[in-house]
This record gives structure tokens, C-alpha cells and sequence, in this order.
DNA sequence: CTAGGATCCTGTCAGC
DNA sequence: TGCTGACAGGATCCTA
């Protein structure tokens, strides 16, 4: 669930909380969401690459944090720091049936919350993260690539659904189902219209939609946090008040008041406007 | 190599 | 109320 500008929140968010703070401890809770043997030492930093976190510890490990669909991050000591799949949990006790993982800092605890056991932590030499299999294969995010390079891409995979390929980390790194909605409708693309169809303008279009509505995200905090840490306990409606088609389905579409319509392209629930993406 | 579909897992919701 | 199937903000694996 949590797309780069929902990690990006929790990796400036959590910076404040345990840089510099020792890991003391690891109390695994499903064997299935941390990877290899568990490791101790006070936090240097933390990484993002695309929507992993890499949490670097002095004692020369580090910890990879990957929330897939509904992993969140609770840090909870003198006041509590959530972030990634929204629900509940970010505000109930802890742990609970979906807590994976806590982590024991010296002043406080962070659990590793997944319904769904997709996500993972994994411990490894911080020497050995860049060459990590998932971290070696991603391609550069929206700001960093160049519009010839994601056309030449798509080129190469010209029978494919658009909104399909650009889901695909190895191609443009960053974007998720959310994203991909809005990036597309932002462009004016029919997110089923093949990647042979899709002009270099359009790329360029694409890209700079992909930006934009990062950007946006990340500069509110990301589509599904800082609402929910609330100390009334309100669930947080970001996503209602920026997304123009995402969860939108029934309502009018922002440009041409046409009906925007959900479809299922590539596996994944779409959101488009008929009118406005061809 | 590409393209499409199944799969991992738990929970919720709509429809009968 | 209880059952069933569909679906979910991700990524990988398998097959053709």
C-alpha cells in the first residue's frame, strides 16, 4: 500500500525517533516477516530506495523495512510516530494480532505491524544492501529519469497495458496503484492503452504528472499519515481532499464533470474518466 | 525476452 | 445470522 511518498514520510518522520537511538533488542512474532538473524547497535540513518527503508545501524548491519501492501511502522515512546497501511492500529494498543516485529530502543519501541504478512524486515551488512536483489533491480525515480530513457522502456514493452508497466519498479521506480491512477489521469492516458501507442510527448507528460502528485504527497505528509497521529484519534481523509480519480468511482471527474468509472487493468483496481484519458 | 495470470495472507464488505 | 466470493495503495514466480 504505502507508495515512495508515504515511505519517504515515515523515513523524515522516524529520523526524529531513533537516529542515534540503540536497537537493543528484536522480538519476533511471525517468522515469516523477519528475514535472517537479528541485530543490535544505535541507529546512523535512514535510507529509501524506492519503497524500502534501510535503517543503518553502527554495529556495521543495517535492517531493510518493506511494508508492501499493508505494512505500517509505529514508533511509540514519549509520543507515537505512525505511518504506512492506514487502520486502527495507529492509535490502539500495542501489540496486537497484526503486530510481526517490535524493535526495542533504548526509550521506546517500534512495532512492524502487516495484515497481511506481505512485507518483511530484513538484517543484513550494511556493506551488503545495495547488492540486496530488490535493491539492485529498481529503476530510477520520476525525478531523476530522463524522458527518452522511460520511452525507450515502454518501447520495449509495447504490448503491455501502460498502467501495468509503470507499476513495474524495473522500469520507474516509485509509483503504486494510487499514483499510477493519478499520474495517468493527470496526463490524460487510458491506463490500458499499450506502451507502443504512447508518444515521447506523452511520456514526457507522464513523468512530470508522476512528479507532480509525488511531490504534492510528500510535501502534505503522504496520502494516508499525519492526519491519522491526531491525539483525538480521527481517521485521516487525505487521500479524498488530493486524489482526482483514486477511490473517486461515481463521482465527477474533476476536468469534464464526466462520471469517472473503475475498471480493472493489469490485475489492479483503475480508477479513469473516460472523457479525459484516451 | 515478453505477457498474463496465479500466488503469498488476513480482513472486510456486498450479496444472497 | 451465516456463508460466499471479490477485493485490497506490492512484488514475485510460473507458464506459454
Amino acid at each position: 500500500m504505502p507508495e515512495l511518498p508515504e515511505v519517504e514520510t515515515i523515513r523524515r518522520g522516524l529520523l526524529k525517533y531513533i537516529v542515534k537511538k540503540k536497537l537493543v533488542g528484536t522480538e519476533v512474532l511471525c517468522e515469516k516477516s523477519f528475514i535472517g538473524e537479528p541485530v543490535c547497535g544505535k541507529v546512523l540513518g535512514i535510507r529509501r530506495f524506492g519503497k524500502a527503508l534501510v535503517i543503518d545501524l553502527d554495529s556495521g548491519f543495517s535492517l531493510m523495512v518493506h511494508l508492501r501492501m499493508t505494512g505500517q511502522l509505529i514508533y511509540d515512546g514519549k509520543e507515537r510516530y505512525a505511518g504506512g497501511h492506514p487502520s486502527d492500529n495507529f492509535v490502539s494498543e500495542l501489540p496486537n494480532k497484526q503486530t510481526r516485529v517490535i524493535l526495542k530502543f533504548e526509550d521506546g519501541v517500534l512495532y512492524f505491524n502487516d495484515q497481511r504478512k506481505f512485507g518483511f524486515i530484513k538484517a543484513m551488512p550494511t556493506s551488503e544492501v545495495e547488492q540486496d536483489g530488490f535493491i539492485r533491480k529498481l529503476a530510477k525515480e520520476p525525478w531523476e529519469m530522463k524522458a527518452d530513457e522511460l520511452y525507450e522502456k515502454l518501447q520495449r514493452r509495447k504490448g503491455s497495458c501502460v498502467k501495468g508497466v509503470i507499476l513495474d519498479q524495473t522500469v520507474i521506480c516509485g509509483l503504486g496503484n494510487i499514483y499510477a491512477d493519478e499520474a495517468l489521469f493527470m496526463a490524460g492516458i487510458h491506463p490500458e492503452r499499450k506502451c507502443g501507442k504512447v508518444s515521447l510527448a506523452e511520456t514526457e507528460q507522464l513523468l512530470m504528472a508522476a512528479r507532480e502528485v509525488m511531490d504534492r504527497s510528500i510535501s502534505s505528509g503522504g496520502s494516508t499519515m499525519a492526519t491519522y497521529v491526531k491525539a483525538d484519534g480521527t481517521k485521516g481523509d487525505y487521500l479524498e481532499l488530493f486524489a482526482q480519480v483514486f477511490h473517486r468511482e461515481g463521482q465527477p471527474c474533476v476536468k469534464c464533470g464526466n462520471e469517472i468509472k473503475k475498471i480493472r487493468v493489469a490485475g489492479r483496481g483503475t480508477h479513469i474518466c473516460e472523457r479525459c484519458q484516451k
